[in-house]
DNA sequence: GTTCATTTCGAAATCGTTTTCGTTAACTAA
DNA sequence: TTAGTTAACGAAAACGATTTCGAAATGAAC
């Protein structure tokens, strides 16, 4: 009923612990005799050794922790996919705490996976985070951290992340090439890097190809939750202040579709009356109709790519290393569909 | 650097490990005085018990396994995020596997977890699991497992599921009510006994309406990912078969938004020509157009259930007692949207 | 002053492994 | 024979906390 020590191993064969767990570990002082012996009756006794007194012992738990600010995300799921497939490999264990975009639920979890002694932590910011003692603390005690998605540029660790800025300047350059006079942007939120960045890419765009910025034409949302019903709003609000608006390139899939929605029901024509590109590439901005053009972001790509650099920086600590950080920024492609017209090789050679 | 242990706070306070140890857990035997003096050291220390220690001691691991098919899935997701909350609450973590409908893997991942020590494990089972005695192991050993969603009818243990059964008849009758005739099923995969139950249920409806069972109406898909594709596959072949179908039951709304759009594509008008009722409630079921008609499925909830039964039981062996198994089966409701027309009430008094 | 109860603390065992450092016995070389 | 190797095993000390069982000190009761 119990599960078997190495005690008990020992007692059966009249040897001692200390051989016993010498022969499962294949010790060179012990002999192939009773390492066979041994192997035997574990294997027959079904040991597993006890995790937690290895733990202890080790000082290893193989266990890492996850903390993200959403599970039910398609982005957020596949980033999950991606760290608990890698971590499975290398032998490791993965603990998924949510943080619900709380800070102060952030700082207990990074508590709370330190008191359990985890090897490492993987974390996407929540939005409301503007402090980072929590995580600067665990970056003091040599623990392998890094960030994913949402991070912040001022702390010193390891960051996997895509090139927000790039990106937005991509699909906002997009509508520029598609024909796009003046275009607007839906941000969400004011504070979040990749808010902040995909603000600038599209800023950048606009002024490299001589259009004026107005800053009438950006939507930012107080709630910035990224709702679906934030997209009909800011939808809604547009057409109430502008009536010229050929263009949106907007922070989030869900967003946009909302405001697809919101257009469909209006009876406002995508993309001939206004173009709109959105952000993630989720499952279903293929199926919505229009069919969303949008910047691609590999989620899985990124958790794979996150847990790696966690794992590098794990084997630095075991080898007494100094920890070195990186910055890994993965490769985002644009996605052309139908809420997007058809590029206008005409204007842009003349 | 590294954390502080009971015997650090001992030391610098001059009493033994023990009187630390009782201190912070507030034995009756140690006076005010220490007590305060301890606990504001530990305080300023910021001591956090080590997990492994205490849990070698203990013998409890606070900690829980998760073995899912699939982390990218709304519906899982949603199960996951209501287990993490609700293990939260109760201070328990929450270790994730994803068996990627493998059986083979599944039983490698209750092995680790069973290694690992987890106080209780939540499963919901593999496609590709059709043998069990991976599963009974581990109830053999008194250990807590609840099986949510897809689960082993023959296992005796905690299950909790929705009544497929009824809430396929719900949305079979559904398709009834409104007029339609003659009507097809997509069931996906054969072997889950969800899809067993979704068809038993569309069958009985038909047969308690005196309308005949065909089972060339019963799409069965080989390949059974329940995805888009095969939405868009079984919709292109139903066309071509038949041209009197004027209602769908579909397995699962993602395959069900691949048939919608097949039919969009093809001018097939939705709910003139055909009704749709799909099963799962996924958000974008409220977004495509038209929007789809399905079951709710309530993930965060059965997540919620999940944990719930298997805190009941941990505190069962906890206290000795015997385990008693429960099956839960959660309330699934019928959403109508634009894919399915209006119920037909002169028909029904008729 | 003796006995008994109460308060307050600590020594030590324990959980199951790992690992260091001996210890024995057998064997080799001279 | 003696010294020096080598092979094979075990005792014991960790790891950090919990808990049992005493022990000392104090106070109360007579």
């Amino acid at each position: 009923m119990k599960p078997v020590t190495l005690k008990e191993i020992a007692e059966q064969l009249n040897i001692s612990v200390t051989t016993v767990s010498k022969a499962l570990k294949d010790y060179p002082d012990i002999s192939k005799k009773t390492k066979a012996m041994v192997k035997e009756l574990a294997q027959t006794l079904n040991y597993k050794p006890n995790a937690f007194a290895v733990n202890l012992r080790t000082k290893e738990s193989k266990t890492i922790g996850l903390i993200i600010p959403e599970i039910v995300h398609h982005f957020f799921s596949s980033v999950i996919k991606g760290i608990v497939a890698q971590a499975e490999k290398k032998g490791y264990l993965v603990i998924i705490l949510q943080s619900n975009e709380s800070y102060d639920l952030e700082k207990k979890q990074i508590q709370l996976l330190m008191s359990q002694r985890v090897d490492g932590i993987l974390i996407s910011l929540a939005n409301g985070t503007a402090e980072y003692n929590h995580i600067t603390d665990v970056l003091a005690q040599d623990k392998p951290l890094v960030m994913f998605d949402k991070i912040a540029k001022i702390v010193k660790c390891s960051k996997v992340i895509i090139d927000d800025r790039k990106a937005a300047y991509t699909a906002t350059q997009h509508l520029i090439d598609t024909g796009c006079k003046r275009i607007a942007h839906f941000r969400g939120a004011l504070l979040p890097q990749n808010s902040i960045d995909r603000f600038l890419g599209y800023k950048k765009a606009l002024l490299d190809n001589n259009m004026p910025y107005d800053p009438s034409l950006v939507y930012i949302c107080e709630c910035g939750d990224n709702s679906f019903e934030e997209g009909k709003m800011n939808a809604r609000q547009l057409l109430k202040d502008h009536n010229n608006v050929d263009g949106i390139f907007i922070n989030t899939d869900l967003v946009a579709i909302g405001a697809i929605t919101e257009f469909n029901e209006q009876g406002v024509k995508i993309p001939e009356d206004i173009s709109i590109v959105g952000f993630s590439n989720w499952f279903m901005s293929s199926v919505i109709s229009p069919s969303l053009t949008t910047i691609d972001q590999p989620g899985f790509e990124m958790g794979k790519a996150a847990f790696k650099q966690l794992y590098r920086e794990m084997q630095q600590v075991k080898k007494k290393e100094p920890i070195v950080y990186k910055e890994i920024v993965l490769e985002t492609g644009l996605i052309k569909r139908q809420s997007t017209k058809e590029v206008l090789h005409k204007m842009k050679q003349i």
